[in-house]
Formats: structure tokens, sequence, C-alpha cells
DNA sequence: CGTCTATTTGAATGTACTCAAAAGCGGTGG
DNA sequence: CCACCGCTTTTGAGTACATTCAAATAGACG
């Protein structure tokens, strides 16, 4: 079916399964459209579900004591998303998710997936070389906010996403560099004004 | 044998494996010790070895362009080290990983871990539990630099990492939390006159 | 259109850095 | 076992990158 191929495509770069396994994979999924600006999560609450975009973009994001957000993940299309935290262990959110665009996704329950874990043991090892390629990206973006000065991890960013300046407002991505929107503005009005 | 049952506890608290398994398993690794700021890994080389500290302390760190380093992790006894990129894909290291006091520590080849995964499959849930609480660590850590000034990303670290305060050099701590060693110094000169 | 939010611009401020120098501390060798 | 050397920590003065607050402008959406 075509809104599965996304998903399928991704799962199967990186292991096999057999046509009875693929189906008892896609059936546990489900589809949830979403506007613009709606929630998939909310701090306090628990995060209950694994989502997969197939279209649109999601982010993920903290609010800190001042009422600032902080985004931690965009996931457009093709890309997880939840709360690590809270989905793994069932705690209470620490993140909010919410859509930037109309979006679609696939969710996938905490229960489900831990079946999912038993009746198709291949599945261990796709969401560990997920999980292990998402320690690869964080650990870059750490060392980039460690090391460079805020011109140079926009940048950055521009490099690793290249797809995602066109889309995103520039206060998202303000807020995933780690500076306020009036800086970025700054910097930006300064770099293009030297050329 | 003694040596191995840190290992073999943290393994165990996660999966289960036959006898013969947990032979199979602890046969490939290869115990190395090694002195103080002994390199075990540096940029540009290969990292082949995954790292499991069973005494002493092993950091990870970043040099960037005006060669000042930048921690990304510390290993203390029990704690899994590498550097994720490297290792996983086999390319050229970004990290060094060096030892902060004298240790001991297993390593596991990238050959090794491969065949292993093989034979053991449980062993694949075992290094995705690894991978997850790794991004739900990185996770809290962005969130924590990209919101919280110095101070309280100091007290955060005091928090998360107590039995680390006592035994890491300052120099140290002010690299992880991503401030000068003079600034450190300042912060906690002026809280204790504070009292 | 009108409203709401995003972006731009400016002036004042602050947090953290740089550079320099002194003091403390630990390890090593004589 | 003490003395010396190198590295860490402290302290200070000057600076810079980035923030805050405010207000004007521009864009997007219903």
């Amino acid at each position: 079916m075509m809104m599965y191929s996304l998903l399928w495509e991704n799962v199967s770069r990186h292991i096999k399964m057999s046509e009875a396994e693929k189906t008892r994979f896609l059936e546990d999924f489900q589809l949830k459209k979403l506007k613009k600006k709606h929630y998939l999560l909310q701090e306090g609450a628990v995060n209950s579900n694994v989502l997969f975009v197939t279209e649109g973009i999601l982010r993920s994001y903290a609010i800190d004591q001042n009422g600032f957000e902080h985004v931690l993940q965009f996931a457009p299309q093709g890309w997880w998303m939840g709360d690590m935290y809270s989905f793994t262990r069932q705690k209470l959110a620490r993140l909010f998710i919410d859509a930037l665009e109309n979006s679609s996704v696939f969710m996938l329950s905490k229960a489900k997936l831990d079946q999912l874990y038993i009746d198709i043991p291949q599945l261990e090892r796709y969401f560990r070389i997920l999980a292990e390629n998402s320690v690869i990206a964080y650990q870059k973006r750490l060392i980039s906010n460690l090391s460079l000065p805020a011109m140079q991890r926009y940048e950055a960013f521009c490099n690793d996403y290249p797809s995602l300046i066109e889309c995103l407002p520039q206060k998202q991505i303000a807020s995933y560099i780690g500076v306020t929107p009036e800086f970025l503005s700054k910097m930006l009005s300064d770099r293009s004004s030297r050329e």
C-alpha cells in the first residue's frame, strides 16, 4: 500500500523480513493526520506512541523556566520522532512534540512495539541502528554547540539539513542552534551586507 | 572470573544468556591496562574497539580549530566508551579517548561484535537499550546546554554524576559543561563567598 | 482587509571569554 | 625526603559575543 512505502523502504534498508512478518509489522501502525501547530505530546503526559513522519514536519522541544522554547529535533518526511525518555520508560515527558506543517504520521504504541520485538527479533537490530545513528547525530551537535560560535553553528546546520533551511521559519532555526531570533536575524543581515 | 563480573552484571541486567553463550561472549574481550594520559583513540585513526571500563576513568573529547578540548563523555568503572561514529561506520575518528587515571578496559573489536550479533541475537537488544539510554542522556545534556546558564549546568552535572565531582579535576568539568576553567573557578568562589 | 506572528533594527546590558600573572598542588628525581 | 618542575587553579582587568527590551516593519492566514 502506497502510504506505507516510505516506512517500509526505511526498515528494509536495514533488515530483512518475510512477507508474513512485513504484514504483521505494518498492521500495528495507526495513521494520524494532524494540522499545523497541533500537539502529539505535551510535557507532563506520557509518550505512549513512537512516530514516523510520512508527510509534513514535526518538532520536539523543551520549555525552560523562563518560558523559552528550545528545539531538540525536527522530523521531516521519513524520520522517526518521540521523547525517548518518556517512551522507553513510560514516565512523564519532558518534551513537547507538535507539527510545524499539516502532517501525517504513523503511530506505534509502546505495548505493540514490545510485542513486535518478540515476534520479529530483527527489529531489535533495526532500532539499535536507529538509536546508534541518533547518538552519532547528538554527539556531533553537542560538540558543535561546545566548540563553535553562533554563525558557524548556523552554517553547520545549513550543511547538515539543506532541505530544512527552505521550509523552516528563522525563529525555529535560531532555537535549534541556540540563539535568540533577534540575534540570528542580525547575524544574517551582517553576513549578506559583507558581500 | 573476577575481572569479568562488572561486565557480566551489566549485560545480565538487560538480557539472558545460556552458560555457553556467556562463555562465547566473554572470550571475545581483550583486557588492556593503561596509564594515566595514555590514548586509546586519536582523531584521524579508526576506532576499531569498543571499550568497557573495569577500573579508572576514560574521557572522550574533541579538539576545535583553536586547539581547545571539549569533553563529550567521562567513562568511570562500569561504563562503555567509544567513538560511535568511527566504530559503527569504520571511518576516521573525530574524537580522542584517553585515561584520566590508570585504568583497565575490556576491548571488543568491530569484527567480533558483528559476529556476536549473529551468534547471540539477544545482544542486539542489549546494545539497543544502551544506545537508547545514551540518546536519553545526550538529549538531556543538550537541553541543559541550550536552556541553562553556566552555574546551573554545573549544578546539574553535580546532581547527575555526584561520584565524578570528587575525582575529576575542575578543568575537565569546565570543559564538559562548556565554560573556560577560569570562569568555573570564578563561579565557584563567588558561590562560596555568598554563604 | 485585519489580526497575529515573524522578522528587523537599535541601544543598553550581561554573561562568559581572553590574556596575564600569581599561587597552589602533585609527582618525580636527585 | 625535600626541591623543583609542570600543570591546575585562582584572581584581575579589559573585551566580546550574545541577550534583553522596545519598537517598527513585514508576512501569513483566515
